[in-house]
DNA sequence: ATTCAAATTTTGATTAGTCAAAGTATATGT
DNA sequence: ACATATACTTTGACTAATCAAAATTTGAAT
């Protein structure tokens, strides 16, 4: 069994290769996603891969082996079921969830866990829109974009915001930037780096570049 | 904040300050307690003083400090909720959730635990029948004995069940010995270290000494 | 081709928690 | 009062994870 640490360098593996698309991480993005110096995780790194988790590229990156994937995928799982659950069960704020679940996901066993999904419903994606893995480490990919690349005039659905920081969760709450809902492009204006967007009848608003790639949609 | 190692220093000392209802309790006790070697026990002792949780008194033993009654407190309180909530929303069995409680009571913060309280319905005691301490460290004493002490023709109440052990557990319920229930002492011999005992209409059956100390019961 | 900045690796040191084994104190029985 | 078993402490060593700072590699720009 991986300590936590391991888990975490894993689970933040995955992640990254999740979101950029390529199976090849490189170190920097390793070592600044778990804040630690690139030193550590270098050492870290080659623990892992004499482990058997990773297989190391030196000075390339690092990819996940079969079994690494697999164990990340797990971890993956059990925050966002965790998060759910904390959301759904006790009634957290969406903003709080990310962290504490962070802790939780290490302490919680195989056999809690599938109580607990069960529990909810056997739930398909987490608060935040993003899809759990199964158990058997299978992921549902939706074929989202970034708010950032729709055009003016197009109507699309909210599918996950990616971002877990709380002050931007309270902002897209807020906006009624949530998962599920609609949203109109009234315009698309590259130059001035801003997208002006409604949901509803609400007032329509502007959203950067920087804000408008941390929500994924589709339609 | 201290470590999870702390942690369970700490929640270990106060269960066996409980149980044996003296406040110094011995280095022995603590070592074994949580399976670590003397010796360490001791260094790790020495640093817990250093940092105010205990008193260490050389060749003596150890005593917790109020700073660290009121966080071993709180570490109980976070091992039974959890282990009523594992029982009583999720199902797990009696006898598997000590070890899962053990885990997640390290991981779970002050404002998920009030959620879980409140979730639950503020129970006061957990599966096991032991009290479960308030937010401000108060612990409700029942006036238990052990059932070992009962005389012949006594009828008491079930109050809780000391052992953690899978194995006692799966005993116990298999027999009824769960909190709450009423027992019929039907005979008490001491030379043959057999304590005969009913409950309900069920046939009668005999305990050691060593199975009836783990059982506290009144009335 | 040469230089330089950025990314990565190496090195040496630190901390928390642990063990084994050797050393010391204490209490209990004769 | 003394011997000795038992409980406890000390010592030296080890592992996992980390950092700071120095050394190295790579790739891009001049």
């Amino acid at each position: 069994m991986p300590s936590s640490t391991v888990e975490n360098y894993l689970k933040n593996i995955l992640i990254v290769s999740l979101e950029t698309k390529s199976s090849v991480v490189s170190m920097g993005k390793i070592a600044q996603g778990l804040s630690v110096t690139p030193g550590t995780a270098t050492t870290m790194i080659k623990n892992m891969a004499a482990d058997g988790w990773i297989s190391y590229f030196p000075r390339k990156g690092v990819r996940l082996t079969r079994k690494g994937r697999k164990f990340a995928m797990s971890m993956l799982r059990r925050h966002r079921l965790l998060e759910t659950f904390l959301v759904e069960t006790l009634g957290l704020d969406w903003s709080e969830i990310h962290v504490e679940a962070e802790e939780l996901e290490h302490a919680i066993s195989e056999k809690v866990l599938e109580k607990l999904d069960e529990f909810l419903g056997r739930p398909r994606t987490d608060p935040h829109g993003h899809p759990i893995p199964t158990k058997g480490g299978h992921i549902y990919r939706a074929n989202s974009k970034t708010l950032f690349l729709c055009k003016a005039g197009m109507k699309v659905r909210i599918d996950s915001i990616i971002d877990q920081e709380s002050d931007f969760l309270r902002f897209a709450r807020s906006k009624k930037l949530i998962p599920g809902n609609e949203v109109t492009i009234l315009s698309h204006e590259k130059e001035a780096d801003a997208i002006i967007l409604q949901i509803g009848s609400d007032n329509p608003f502007s959203l950067g570049s920087r804000s408008s790639e941390k929500i994924l949609v589709s339609l």
